[in-house]
DNA sequence: AAAATGCTAACTATAGTATGTTGTATGTGA
DNA sequence: TCACATACAACATACTATAGTTAGCATTTT
């Protein structure tokens, strides 16, 4: 991975979060978001530079906005 | 392409909206953030999938935030 | 023990890089 | 007017790097 690690972090560390409120596991997001369970592991350990398109499934399935997975 | 395009055409759109505004062109922006020439034109023709990090290069080299790149 | 997550290791699809050509608009000088 | 020059962006193409998918097993958590 590069070194603009930050916000992949951050993304991680928002998405835990957010998913755990809700009471869901990784497998069930992965579910909702037609994304694999695996990835969603890998995008909240930020081992994965997530693209745009993914990140819009992801705010969806969480009922949230892009800007809720990033700030802090 | 997909077909959560939505999000992609929004994105090209307000990218180069900014862009103008700041009196740039495609290859000043790039240079700026580190990225190809070409590659902003793609992004503004919705024709890429932007990752996170380029989001943030982007967003970073306009002064801007990233949800002002994917808002309204 | 069962459920959830981590981790490894492939693989395939596509993001991102790069070069060159073409079209268009604007401007400049003869 | 009209050759020409300059600047910007669209577009085609090819290549390289990495995002995204999947399966299997290990580890942690409850």
């Amino acid at each position: 991975m590069k070194n603009e690690t930050y916000i992949l972090n951050k993304l991680g560390e928002n998405l835990r979060k957010i998913r755990k409120s809700q009471n869901l596991s990784q497998e069930q997001l992965a579910f909702k978001a037609d994304l694999h369970r695996t990835y969603i592991g890998m995008i909240e350990r930020a081992e994965k530079n997530i693209t745009l398109i993914n990140l819009k499934k992801l705010a969806n399935a969480l009922n949230v906005e892009i800007k809720d997975l990033l700030e802090k």
